[in-house]
DNA sequence: CGTGAAAGCCCGCGATT
DNA sequence: AATCGCGGGCTTTCACG
């Protein structure tokens, strides 16, 4: 991975788009190297998938509840997880360390649904205990990152390596 | 908004792709049909985007963080808010009630990295005081919450409206 | 809402450096 | 090994039934 590719991705994460023609627009590399790039990109698992976002306002998924689950397990901290994953409405599920050990973000319709989702957490054996929290406005949810980071950035860790 | 664009866009959410011949073989709705909805959808703002899903661990940011943060603020929350996405590195920003005022989640490199984070945070007026938690794993991250709903459940919050 | 044909884009091939 | 032009083929669009 270069500083051309560096750049593709970055392009891909400003405009949200993998479309060759669009990608030349912004970066000026002829479509077909696009198209070269983006398949060793994808071969080497760099892009994962295209996928699209969809606004979960509208299915009336307007309540995004953060829930810190403190639990008690023997085996794998993945049993638990996958237990909390089974809950609907889960979005995010973290394994974290330090005074909680795990960070579950859910998109539910109201707050009825928000008290299930608890009740579901409660259920789970290893469970001990949990704390919510309410979002009143996410200002950003973005899987892209690199949004976030300027080219330079990107093209000194790289350098890095 | 109909039954059949719930289909549509379970199928989206469930194959994680939004390639109309796929969805056709998925739901049996034809492909010019799925244009026809996708642009409508698009239209409303259902759809927000397509986009690529970029492996962050690629760029070496390999790291997560959740941080909340503490702020005292006279003017409206966005200002803050707004100087917490300059930040580098941020996902999520969630302005939430309860004990804390905002819940940030952060992709970096390494603690060298966190730690300038944390510093960033700390350097601005409003921010208080700042709590910081290590993901050691992250189990699901999506925007599909959708993925977590049966198309039952889904229809029928449709209903409701 | 479905059909068909025309337009435009995607993407693999192969020649070039 | 990376880059780029070309062209077949598929995807998407659009006017109509």
């Amino acid at each position: 991975m270069d500083e051309r590719d560096i750049r593709l991705l970055k392009a891909i994460a400003d405009l949200g788009t993998g479309s060759p023609e669009r990608l030349h627009e912004e970066t000026d590399i002829p479509v077909s190297t696009i198209h070269y790039r983006l398949n060793n990109l994808k071969e080497a698992g760099v892009i994962e998938n295209d996928l699209y976002d969809v606004d979960l306002e509208a299915f009336g998924l307007g309540v995004t509840v953060i829930v810190e689950v403190l639990a008690d397990y023997a085996g794998p901290y993945e049993e638990v997880g996958e237990k909390l994953l089974a809950v609907e409405g889960v979005t995010q599920a973290h394994f974290t360390m330090g005074e909680t050990d795990f960070v579950v973000i859910a998109r539910l319709t109201d707050s009825d649904m928000v008290e299930r989702l608890i009740r579901d957490f409660e259920t789970i054996d290893e469970v001990e205990r949990t704390n919510s929290t309410y979002v009143i406005a996410t200002m950003r949810d973005t899987h892209n990152a690199l949004q976030s980071y300027s080219l330079e950035t990107l093209v000194e860790e790289l350098a890095d390596e």
